[in-house]
DNA sequence: TATGAATGAGATTTCATTCAT
DNA sequence: TATGAATGAAATCTCATTCAT
């Protein structure tokens, strides 16, 4: 058993040393001898931990989505205003720091891996990631209504909400398109619509 | 005297007999032997016709997109409603036909690529289709703001719900994701914020 | 015959329009493609007028090597001293201006093709060159002789002479070389061995 | 643990096996497949020892040429006369053996590719190989000097001595050419000038 | 005679993966 | 467990030459 627990924690060394690589080069450029030599380990020994290479690279996808859910779970509960916590699960999309830009770097490399190749696993993960972010949302949205602050219906536009994020993403490379704050101003448009009175004030 | 070739149209030709191939592997999987085969052409002619063959994929995409846009904008003048309007619009998203789901295997991946490897030539095609689209869309719902069917808060929601459209495509390929006809639930929920009146009879 | 004439006269047009191309590129490096575009006419009718690239680059080399010594005759019958007439034989190897420079080239890429591949066509061109030059080179000596200014042994050098000036024309390329004059100190370390009397004056 | 292999030595086994190869064909039509398939090692082996085919050859041409300079200093130092001594020196240009006639193609080869498009490295390889030798030849002149059997006019024809044999090379290729000793001539014709008095004993 | 479209063999190089040690 | 040498399939692209028109 605590072999286990090394192998893992090794194939999480591994792949977590080569995360930046990743970022930089994308799936197609990063070559398994780059990560051999990043983590400090021969090429074959890479092939003790993973699979090949597209293990490597889901592994390093895994974990840098699951440290980001970990943050985003702590900035939805350390803010109070429902948009503020519509903006914290979001961060991905919104924020302008060089970690997020790395971040949405791994994102968009993963979705263009699934858009390329889908493996049933990816595919999954994908499901995953949209069903936990959607009932964060709904959450949230949840209670929003049961304060009285939003309409019932808004219940319908978790999912929009979700896909017009992910959207927004799509188009995050294009010159000055983050300068907009693109997301944010669509969520204020929607929030308008969906709020229950008191947003004037 | 010579052979005398319409270049462009034979350039069509084999990006047009490509397509099919290129819905089935994908740009990485593609090979230019593969592309001369379909064409019945030599590989050297390939490249008679195209410089690389990152060129023949965008040209392959490029007339892909083209005759698409061409059948949006008929379709859009074929119906009547804003809504129906608004669905001919986004038929790449909703559609659930062979024809459509081909279509949608070249542009995811063309984001895929772009997502991947965004070179300046790809990424303006990316922002045109995403202004066409976002103007066309600005243009239907005007003619429903002055024919006082929609609120005028509603131009807010245009490039919102291009990025909702795109994201949704993000997730075409899951299981029985297009069966709940995903983007027409959201565009009903939204019409229904946005609407004047009437939406209850 | 008129038809020969202007067969021959066009094989010369295309031959010099690409001789510039030629110093520039070299052999490996220079197209068929390029040649015919230079000359104004289509790939096809290269081949009504040469037999292969070898042949176009071999008709390049003739007509700039007929130029060339034409040009080093004149120099020589418009000079006076011995060493002066050597000098202009040797010119090729001596010179410094721009037109030297690109002939040198030309002499280089044909003695790199030669080295390389070696046809019997070329070899024997290489060899008319050496047997004139030499009995040029001779000739210029024997006038010495006769003149009583060089000692009878000078004519044994002449051929020395010759693969002197070659093999400082293989190290051309050196940085700075050229700077020092080479080829004119080793004639002049050489005269003073084989002048008679005077050459102190 | 893993194979271990000297990686210079398997590096110089593979130029050495293929500079057979080399001689025969020459940098252009020498293919690395060959060259793979003469050293008993797949393709992509051969770039774990070389970063390109041209690296092969000017491995191949090193290795050569270090094992040329070693034969002739022992030849050097072997011989006693210093007419002999000049041509152990030049031997690669008088020998007449097949090693001798394997040992000028390469040369030959090099100076081809040296003249037809020259990399720093070959040129500075080239100059090195003069000096080199240059150098060890005046040190033979240098001898005859102090022993007073050379006059000392004779150290100006050092680099001149060396470009005449270079030169001699450049036409080793046409026929007869080597029969007559012609390198061995033009050094005889020399001596006969710088000897000091007692030649004809 | 002139054209230029078509050819297709062939070359170099990359790199994920394997496996003997 | 770790290694890293070896593999070899596969991919893109070039270009001299041919030949139908």
């Amino acid at each position: 058993m605590p072999k286990i627990v090394d192998k893992l924690q090794k194939r999480q060394d591994i792949a977590l040393s080569s995360t930046e690589l990743f970022v930089e080069k994308g799936f197609h450029k990063l070559t398994v001898s780059e990560v051999a030599l990043n983590a400090h380990v021969a090429k074959g020994t890479i092939y003790e931990y993973f699979e090949s290479k597209e293990d490597i690279v889901f592994a390093i996808i895994e974990y840098a989505q699951k440290a980001y859910d970990d943050e985003v779970l702590t900035n939805i509960n350390n803010t109070q205003s429902i948009k503020e916590k519509v903006s914290a699960l979001f961060s991905l999309c919104i924020a302008k720091d060089s970690e997020a830009i790395k971040r949405r770097k791994i994102y968009k490399e993963f979705i263009a891996i699934v858009l390329d190749e889908a493996s049933d696993e990816m595919i999954k993960f994908q499901q995953d990631i949209k069903n936990k972010y959607t009932n964060w949302l709904k959450d949230i949205l949840l209670q929003g209504i049961k304060d009285k602050k939003l309409k019932p219906e808004v219940l319908e536009f978790a999912d929009g909400l979700f896909a017009m994020a992910e959207g927004v993403l799509m188009f995050s490379h294009i010159q000055n398109y983050f300068d907009e704050n693109i997301l944010q101003l669509h969520i204020d448009a929607l929030f308008k619509l969906i709020q229950i009175g008191d947003d004037k004030k």
